[in-house]
DNA sequence: TATAAAACTTGACAGTGTCAATATTACATA
DNA sequence: TATGTAATATTGACACTGTCAAGTTTTATA
């Protein structure tokens, strides 16, 4: 046996390949671009041969979140290695979430853009918790009796993601973008002071 | 002339037919099912008659998504109109904004799913200034000169919009959601009282 | 009424997801 | 080692999609 035990056969590691060529098309083509027959033809493979692995479109689309997830957790762990105190980790959280969405536009909107009818066949390939946990434990440092965990969790996510997705909408928040990006960001950032800050 | 004068000729007021049947297709089909065609026979006219009126399926679209912001101001005023002070107002059109999240998933997507690159062609159609003066004219009470316009109502905006988009994204927030959801959406809110209180 | 412009139709094209049928490969078991 | 079986990928087909060019009908204008 001179093959990998994990290489089945054909072309071996189609899965893995597959989901790199979507995040490729996912960034040259954007969200629309990205299509069962590009994934095929870019790993080489027949165009019918993706829906096999992955349970059509919709599972192609999960496995692809699934993988951005983890990417996305580890943009933000960078972000917030050289961090201070807990406030500047949280915050350095919050600018790597702001920066893998400005620097993977598509994936980051394909990562939160499942309809409901599509949860069932995504959920199980799209376990939150993996980059969910970092945001999680940088909360908890301010986690009071009056202000439970699941609470300021979800206010400050529900904070940047909503920054985030309203900068690729593009024609929101005009006036704040007249400032320059860094400091946009930083200027709405503050709100993290009040909201950890008894 | 029995005819009104608006009405140009074969089917007359197909521009508002069409978007209707793309807002009744949002509803039932979700927003993958939104189509061209499907909208040009729901409005009883031929395939390609919609490309006409807008320009393609990114036309259509945009227009769909500047009739919705007409409706989700309604929507926000509706909610807030029997507010007594400021902070009940703010509260209320937070309230407003995920309702319309709620009831309409498809079209709020569609409302601020566009990619950079159809900017463009959809910027026209898309003043955001109808529905943003709602949330513009409610945080006025509250700015300070420590805290700007922009940037509270930034705060405000990404709040709401990221809780309502985190909301509609279903695998999220897992935690908070096993309380009922208007508690949820009250207790997520408090971050409101922190952020406009000095 | 004659002419032009606007609105819509028709037909065609390449591209899409999905599915059934088929061929190929890998692996387990004898 | 030989054989059978399941996994893996291919092929071909289908209905559906957006878009475009050309033609037809209606409205408006002069």
């Amino acid at each position: 046996m001179n093959h990998s035990p994990t290489k089945p056969h054909h072309h071996g590691a189609l899965r893995v390949a597959l989901i790199q060529a979507g995040i490729d098309i996912l960034q040259t083509d954007g969200l629309h671009g990205l299509t069962l027959r590009k994934c095929a033809a870019r790993a080489g493979v027949s165009h019918a041969a993706p829906a096999h692995h992955f349970d059509g479109l919709v599972g192609l689309k999960g496995a692809i979140a699934h993988h951005g997830l983890s990417l996305f957790r580890e943009a933000m762990l960078a972000a917030s290695a050289d961090a201070g105190d807990d406030l500047a980790q949280l915050k350095g959280i919050c600018r790597g979430y702001l920066d893998f969405a400005a620097a993977q536009p598509a994936l980051f909107r394909l990562m939160f853009g499942f309809e409901k009818h599509e949860h069932r066949k995504v959920s199980v390939e799209l376990d939150d918790d993996l980059a969910y946990e970092i945001l999680r434990e940088a909360c908890a440092p301010f986690v009071r009796d009056d202000l439970p965990a699941p609470i300021l969790e979800a206010q400050v996510w529900s904070l940047i993601h909503g920054y985030a997705t309203l900068y690729l909408s593009g024609n929101f928040l005009r006036e704040l973008h007249a400032l320059p990006q860094q400091e946009a960001f930083e200027q709405v950032m503050t709100a993290l002071d009040r909201m950890v800050t008894r």
